[in-house]
DNA sequence: CTGATTAATGCATTTTTTGCATTAATAAGC
DNA sequence: GCTTATTAATGCAAAAAATGCATTAATCAG
């Protein structure tokens, strides 16, 4: 049984055509028909019922399809992250971390990374509508910055710091100081948050956030960058509550109120790293 | 790619001699040698690192070891599932349940699926080390009765029924009734209980059980099998508490006391069964 | 009834795999 | 230091498998 034959089939599965799947896979028809025909037989299963005209799966089929997908995308993964260890220091690794810290810690990070390891490439994604985890589970990230702990016999999570949480404001705005803050001074102002998810750590401290001041936010924004969070705070289309360190950004037309409210940002990775690379570079992480 | 050499892969990884290897697996040393050679050339990772007297598995060797072995099993699960469901009507059943249903629920449903299914074979197991639920998820039973309810994306639970408790005793035992039972009339008696596990259902009942009664039990004996349990209450090792459904496997030499407290009976199976034999049987267990 | 479509198959060719024998390299024994 | 035993790699010829082309057989639409 070849890897290849298993894709042929889940391609064929989806295509319940012959001709057009051998045309996607690049193989001849003849070539695909034997093929499947020599999983079927080393499986003793029958896959497809097949008339002259149509191509339907058997029940069988159906369950394997459905089995093979995940589990194929698994395999790769793995022979994917297989090939990075084996790359060594010439391999890369990918960083998965909020908007907040792009200002101040990851800079810091980068450049020590570049003085100790030239060769490494590095990747930043932000992606907080997958859980930081399950792109570690799923090798598809190696570090994960984040502000919610998990918990999990795979991967570690480590607090680095708490990062103080500020009321932004355009610079024309009226409001002066913490003390000034009341529902009085923001009645009216629609809210623009980075959207967020249930049960997190972070949208629990809004809400904490919101009652303190006796706000109900109006909020008519959500975005997941910063940066266009700030833009749209700039040009007047509401105030929004974010980590203090995104002052650094040093963006025009803003101004940040801190307020006495604070968000923890913890660092994951997976336990048992087999990454030589990920591993050394975690060293980095804490000097 | 094909699985072939993944085996191969694994066998090696274990034993690190292509000799050996080569002779377990039933094929010559050259051939083991290429095709191990082949696999790192497609996946571009080299697995061991050989000198001409040493093997040695390279980093990248041990995580394809450690991921693909799990990832295999699970591949040669659900083949197998596949071949099950193909067998269709010919095909069979793995039944896991708790002892105290061997003597009314289980054989009539037997005898029920017998009528009308009498091409199927089912298979009985009684596994209580092993959750039920990962039996069925690794696809290694079909439907699952048990004591414990759960909760899953991948299993559904169903109450069947509840069954009462009783004290077991010898027949000579001077103990006639229920509310006979204090903790006078068995202290010094040994108790003989069921291997338990923690957080089960049956566990925490037992419990309530014993502090209802102010019985700081005296355990000495611990099984899994009733019988057992049956025969050394009989030649009088000490008491017990069991299903009162105990009572009808006609055990001589015990007698059994009711209780007025019941456990529960739930049945669980995959949601979303693929397998057809399942499902019809799945009809039967609620007629 | 005819033509179009589609999966299967026979056949010659190419590619891959296999087993045997041998080689090259190394470690241990004397 | 030399010899021997052990072990992974490799050359080679035979066997097996996969491939592409062309054709066939079956079925559906008109």
């Amino acid at each position: 049984m070849t890897t290849q034959q298993i894709e042929y089939f889940l391609q064929l599965s989806d295509e319940l055509h012959y001709w057009r799947t051998s045309y996607k896979v690049n193989i001849t028809q003849s070539v695909l028909s034997r093929q499947i025909k020599a999983l079927e037989e080393e499986l003793q299963i029958e896959l497809f019922k097949r008339s002259n005209r149509k191509v339907e799966l058997t029940p069988a089929g159906r369950f394997l399809q459905q089995q093979w997908k995940p589990l194929m995308e698994k395999m790769n993964a793995v022979i994917q992250y297989g090939r990075k260890i084996h790359q060594g220091e010439g391999g890369s690794v990918v960083i998965n971390h909020p908007g907040s810290i792009s200002y101040d810690m990851l800079p810091d990070l980068l450049s020590r990374i570049l003085a100790v390891f030239p060769g490494i490439k590095v990747e930043l994604v932000q992606s907080k509508h997958t859980h930081g985890i399950e792109l570690l589970k799923a090798f598809e990230a190696d570090l994960c910055y984040s502000r919610h702990q998990y918990n999990d016999d795979f991967v570690v999570s480590k607090l680095i710091r708490e990062d103080s949480l500020a009321l932004v404001v355009p610079v024309a705005n009226p409001i002066l100081t913490e003390p000034d803050i009341t529902a009085e001074a923001l009645r009216g102002e629609p809210f623009i948050l980075s959207t967020l998810t249930d049960g997190e750590t972070y949208q629990l401290r809004m809400e904490q956030i919101f009652t303190r001041y006796g706000i109900e936010p109006d909020i008519r924004f959500e975005s997941d960058f910063g940066s266009m969070i700030l833009s749209l705070i700039e040009k007047g289309f509401g105030v929004s509550v974010m980590p203090l360190s995104y002052s650094l950004a040093n963006h025009p037309g803003v101004r940040f109120i801190k307020l006495p409210f604070e968000v923890p940002l913890y660092l994951h990775w997976r336990k048992n790293e087999d990454n030589a690379v990920v591993s050394n570079i975690l060293q980095l992480t804490a000097p």
